[in-house]
DNA sequence: GCGAGAGAAAGTGTATACACTTTGAGGCGA
DNA sequence: TCGCCTCAAAGTGTATACACTTTCTCTCGC
């Protein structure tokens, strides 16, 4: 069987002899990068709900090409951070109030659930760091550090459900978690974060005594309270992004 | 202000008044509809885990160029459907052992809150409803008409969290009943039809008697019986999916 | 015969091209 | 002046091009 002439090569640079998985490699994937600076900015409010996000306007300063940003953009739409709607591009999603209501609802079953076999189950060396967890909270507090206390007091949920050996748990709630980060931005939350913090720190406490009736009522008690502070009522039209579109 | 020499321009063929919105339309996007013929693929068996779903094939078979088959593809991997291996393509998802209790235990935690809601909040018209549903799980098992019924069986739980008025919940709740099927499939439920709709009709039971108690026990029975009559024990190797590798 | 390695084939990752849709601004007639 | 029409600018949807990676195969040296 006879080859076609070689075609001509480009000589390339000794070839290392691949490492097959050399590390777990930082940023692993572009498209992920560019969602995760997305979702970054929404939830550390530099993206306002409602912001419209042109493909190539993005892919401009992320310095790719369309084709990336369409991915990310069709990722964080699932995750419900934005919106795609046909040929009209993707803006920064505005979960309506009826969304919000449900998605609190919806944790409320999970983490119900989730704290009272946490109180059952988890070790001290795990209470103990979730009482680490709890002090850097309080520092981030202390410090005023918007960005970082926002962050932890998001993560404390997920942590838990870390704890519990279940991923898909975590997942599932991780995704939640920062659904609630974007209602509770567009319907500005009054609850302080000082308050979240002493929940938090309610709820390790029964965690600690195993007492988990208590738990229990503290998580939800808690989510009632987050909920409750929002503006949910209509009355309340959402003045601070109808009034600061300001742009990226 | 000066426009430039009017350019050249095809008559077109007198533009309809553009009715805005005509219908739903049958398949909105074709992204979507490729999607969803892959899940069904998997949903029903056709396609085995661990099947190797390269672009450029599917795309000659839809008819459509890779772009639209990557898009497809990244959503199903989102819905851990699939699983996507940089440079390396994808292929029909094998949940692990570990995943498949876990998927387990998160539908316990959370269609055990559902249920308890359920007993107390759904209207005769909804248990009615219910009824009906049950009616055609069963005419489904009788014809032995193996597609219908696993749709209709893996329904059945969606449609309770819909009956909420909870729109978030039925989704989350859709995306963990499709990973079962999955699971259902690679582990050879040997979890017969007929069992879980009788079990299905003893819930409905008990939600027409407003027994929430009941309601619980029993929905976590039948998660627990499904769960273990699956061969998630590791003596038992997925023999029917490493013997019949058939292509697609 | 057999392992190593070169090279082609197949396949994925990203950029770009182009058609079509939406949007907005100006112009024209009533 | 107001509304409608036209058309261009901007933006999205899909296909295609091409570089790079993986995988397979065949050959060569031992």
């Amino acid at each position: 069987m006879n080859r076609p002439a070689p075609t001509l090569q480009v000589i390339r640079p000794a070839r290392v002899p691949r490492p097959r998985r050399a590390e777990p490699v930082a940023s692993a994937n572009l498209t992920t990068r560019i969602a995760d600076s997305i979702t970054t900015a929404i939830v550390e409010r530099r993206l306002m709900p409602g912001t419209k996000l042109a493909e190539q306007k993005i892919a401009d300063i992320f310095k790719v090409s369309r084709t990336l940003v369409r991915q990310a953009l069709m990722q964080l739409s699932r995750d419900h951070l934005v919106t795609l709607e046909p040929a009209r591009g993707a803006r920064v999603a505005e979960p309506s109030i009826a969304e919000a209501r449900q998605v609190f609802e919806v944790r409320s079953l999970l983490e119900s659930a989730m704290i009272r076999r946490a109180a059952t189950e988890l070790s001290d060396a795990q209470i103990a760091e979730l009482r680490a967890h709890l002090a850097a909270e309080a520092e981030a507090v202390r410090r005023t550090d918007v960005t970082g206390r926002t962050r932890l007091l998001a993560d404390f949920h997920v942590v838990i459900a870390g704890m519990l050996g279940n991923e898909v748990l975590a997942k599932l709630l991780g995704d939640l978690v920062s659904r609630c980060s974007l209602i509770a931005l567009m319907y500005q939350s009054a609850h302080s974060a000082q308050h979240s913090a002493s929940e938090h720190v309610a709820i390790v406490d029964a965690l600690a005594r195993h007492d988990a009736r208590a738990a229990v009522k503290l998580m939800e008690q808690h989510l009632h309270n987050v909920e409750r502070h929002l503006a949910l009522d209509p009355r309340t039209p959402d003045l601070r992004s109808v009034l600061l579109p300001r742009s990226l």
